[in-house]
DNA sequence: TGTACATCAGTGAACGCGCGTTCACTGATGTAC
DNA sequence: TGTACATCAGTGAACGCGCGTTCACTGATGTAC
């Protein structure tokens, strides 16, 4: 009985988060986290400002839900990606072409999670747990691929963030335009990267 | 004849700019990037704002100078280092740990050159070719250390990138503090990095 | 050595801008009888 | 089905803030005779 369809009004508010959220990432995506603004969005929502306070009690809390649904988003395609291949080697590149599309599909997305820091702002618990979340697929993919190893652990986490810093270290150059003018042609390289970091290594 | 020293007036003016930059890298280094303010260094500095646009003509020029400094000290830096060690491998792992040196000492310095960039600012050109001065003696280390093989310039190439992106995977997470918590001994993992780097590669 | 002048660093007031956020209010919408 | 009431989304004015930048000015400093 508790579990009642929502009402209008509940539906309403859905709508509007929503639509706020929409816009955020609109601004996110063309100039950054710096240029997001609940005064500009509320414009663009054809609102005045202060109506946005019924949705959200201050711009922190957005950018907390941005950054929440941002790491959730990137978890699912991350764990869709899993399903769809096969274990080991064929999950974990298939990991690393899941996190490259999402984070080309909107760069400053990418950077908001993984760049520069946003300056006074501090991230809940909960973006560490998805965090983590993200990198357990990595850490199963590497345990099952190197289970003839006996320091297994220490040597799965190490490659496991080895695989973390070499993609977020062509990704982060790659989404704030470091490659552009340099001929490089970074789906190769990326799928190079990859492919050196499932092979037998030191 | 022409060489004469400079006046009073010219010292007293290269004293006051190096004064702003200071006052500028201390605010970078505090808040990063979007804290950089010319009322804020006239206030630290004792003086009203419109006085600094005696020395330079807008907040943008500034933050040019910043950064054509900036890369112009890790270029220094990593000059010197390949100075001091033994072609080609010593030179390649001493260009890293200048490299990480300068990126740990002031990390906002390191992410206002290869972080997510500042949006609406444009780098000049000279900031395009101190960066491929930086990366010259990589390329030049790299053709040194596998110039037994056929392709030479293309594949030395591709392992100079890859020095480069996979340092930056590291640097740039250690910079925006994404290693904390982590129980992460960076300084090893970068030295494993390095390590694998110059090993025969695919 | 002394004076007149030109240079120029720095001030104070002011501009327009955009931001986050508050407050008292209006008016539409959903709900209970 | 109809009316009275409570809820609540959204408005408009206002706050204090900090920003970059301009302008006419003052007064110190260096220079030329």
């Amino acid at each position: 009985m508790n579990q009642t369809t929502e009402g209008p009004r509940a539906r309403y508010r859905r709508q509007v988060r929503d639509e706020v959220q929409a816009k955020a990432w609109a601004q996110i995506g063309q100039d950054g986290v710096s240029a997001l603004s609940l005064k500009a969005i509320a414009a663009a929502m054809g609102m005045t400002a202060p109506a946005l306070y019924r949705y959200y009690s201050s711009r922190d809390e957005l950018l907390t839900e941005l950054i929440l649904s941002a790491y959730l988003h990137l978890a699912e395609c991350v764990e869709a990606a899993v399903d769809g291949a096969e274990p080991p080697a064929g999950q974990l590149t298939a990991i690393a072409q899941a996190i490259r599309g999402w984070a080309v599909a909107e760069p400053q997305r990418y950077l908001l999670l993984y760049g520069t820091p946003v300056p006074g702002y501090h991230a809940p618990e909960a973006a560490t747990e998805l965090a983590r979340r993200i990198l357990a697929p990595v850490l199963a993919g590497f345990a099952e691929l190197r289970d003839n190893t006996q320091d297994r652990s220490a040597s799965t986490l190490h490659e496991s963030i080895t695989f973390w810093t070499r993609l977020h270290g062509v990704l982060s150059l790659e989404a704030a335009g470091h490659f552009t003018g340099m001929a490089i042609d970074v789906d190769k390289f990326y799928r190079d990267e990859v492919r050196s970091l499932l092979a037998t290594s030191g």
